[in-house]
DNA sequence: AATGAGACCGGTGATTGGCTAAGAA
DNA sequence: TTCTTAGCCAATCACCGGTCTCATT
């Protein structure tokens, strides 16, 4: 077709970053790295209340340094683990970290009551993709005539 | 809702898991898998590890907040503060990764030490 | 005689932490450090400027709180006050939660 | 074949501040 | 007691998830 090149344009939405004020910061330097900000290393603060609450009773207020400071334990909880699980894969030569990585991680950093829960959820996670996999093509394969099948939902 | 608790009623509450909704989480799964990437030795990484981390995040979210809200009815407060969290953490080995994040001094008041 | 607990930040452990967690929490504070310059030293007042100016431009009932929509332009015939909308039956003080 | 990274895009819920009771001090 | 502060509202828009192509195994 017209346009078959090698490689594909992509135009990337990343928006000018443009500094307003800000919060009227005096002295924040660039060191050689792009800054982080927040919303990059941390959970939505929303979020994580909505999940605070669940324990607390119906009429108890969390403060707003309480609920930041569960950000950023969060943030460094998925940090912590996944740390573990990233070199185990490692050490088994794979370079995809996967379910059973973290698994192993969260039992061998003495986290063993995740370990029940998440592997129920991961099974149950794993079956039922397999289930609409199949039920998918199951239903498009064995049926002869036509093979291209209705697989045209729309290009972009 | 005590601590004794917790962790049973997790079990039985994922057995009542019909199937996985993958989507509709409460933790948002691209930026779980965002916090990973942060990590200099991450290459690639598995949909299903965000799923498990946003299950496993609730599930920490809501035990580190339950065992600090124990220390803000011992102060007879009844909003949760940071230093109630320090003293969490300072409670339960669990948690002890967490010792830079949250250090010990912060734990305010002149209060009993174990 | 005491000398090990006047440091300020984190150098070597000073209490004991639990032993499948050590090694890595000490990997996990060099991967921390390596960040470090990137992380900003404070925490902002707000995340997002656009989202900062749509609070400040919202209708806001008589507490402070955000109110539906009740008319962009202020131009209009019809004022905020008049009746043509029902407001609380007794008289209008702000009816607590 | 199976599965993930990354660009793109549309739909949507997280973000957000003024007032004041709740409650920390 | 004094005075700090967290909950309360819901509309926009940055971001999340779905989908594509391409790379790797």
């Amino acid at each position: 077709m017209s346009n078959s090149e090698d490689s594909q344009q992509y135009l990337n939405d990343m928006l000018v970053k443009e500094e307003d004020e800000a919060s009227g910061d005096d002295s924040d330097k660039q060191d050689g790295g792009i800054m982080l900000r927040e919303q990059d290393r941390f959970l939505p603060i929303c979020n994580i209340i909505k999940i605070m609450k669940v324990p607390v009773p119906q009429n108890g207020k969390i403060a707003k340094d309480a609920r930041e400071c569960i950000q950023e334990c969060v943030s460094e909880f998925i940090s912590f683990i996944s740390s573990e699980a990233i070199e185990r894969s490692v050490a088994e030569n794979r370079k995809t970290v996967n379910g059973d990585d973290l698994l192993v991680a969260f039992s061998n950093l003495g986290f063993d009551n995740y370990v029940e829960p998440l592997s129920i959820y991961l099974q149950k996670y794993r079956e039922s993709n397999k289930s609409d996999r199949n039920l998918f093509l199951d239903a498009s394969y064995p049926q002869n005539e036509d093979g291209s099948s209705a697989n045209e939902a729309g290009k972009q | 809702p005590t601590i004794d608790n917790f962790w049973p009623n997790i079990v039985s509450e994922v057995h009542s898991i019909g199937q996985v909704d993958a989507k509709h989480q409460v933790l948002p799964l691209a930026r779980i898998k965002k916090i990973m990437k942060l990590d200099e030795n991450a290459k690639m990484i598995a949909g299903e590890a965000p799923l498990l981390f946003a299950k496993a995040c609730e599930y920490f979210i809501q035990e580190l907040t339950m065992h600090a809200w124990v220390h803000t009815e011992e102060s007879r407060r009844r909003t949760l503060q940071r230093s109630d969290i320090a003293q969490a953490i300072a409670n339960y080995d669990q948690f002890d990764f967490l010792i830079d994040i949250v250090p010990r001094e912060e734990i305010k008041p002149s209060s009993a030490q174990k | 005689s005491e000398d090990e607990s006047s440091k300020g930040e984190a150098d070597e452990e000073p209490l004991y932490v639990n032993a499948k967690q050590y090694k890595r929490i000490l990997i996990r504070r060099q991967a921390r450090a390596k960040l470090e310059s990137r992380i900003p030293k404070e925490r902002c007042k707000y995340l997002h400027e656009s989202r900062h100016r749509h609070a400040m431009n919202r209708a806001r009932g008589e507490g402070g709180r955000f109110h539906s929509a009740q008319e962009k332009g202020d131009q209009d015939s019809s004022g905020p006050e008049g009746g043509s909308m029902p407001m609380t039956p007794s008289g209008g003080v702000t009816l607590s939660r």
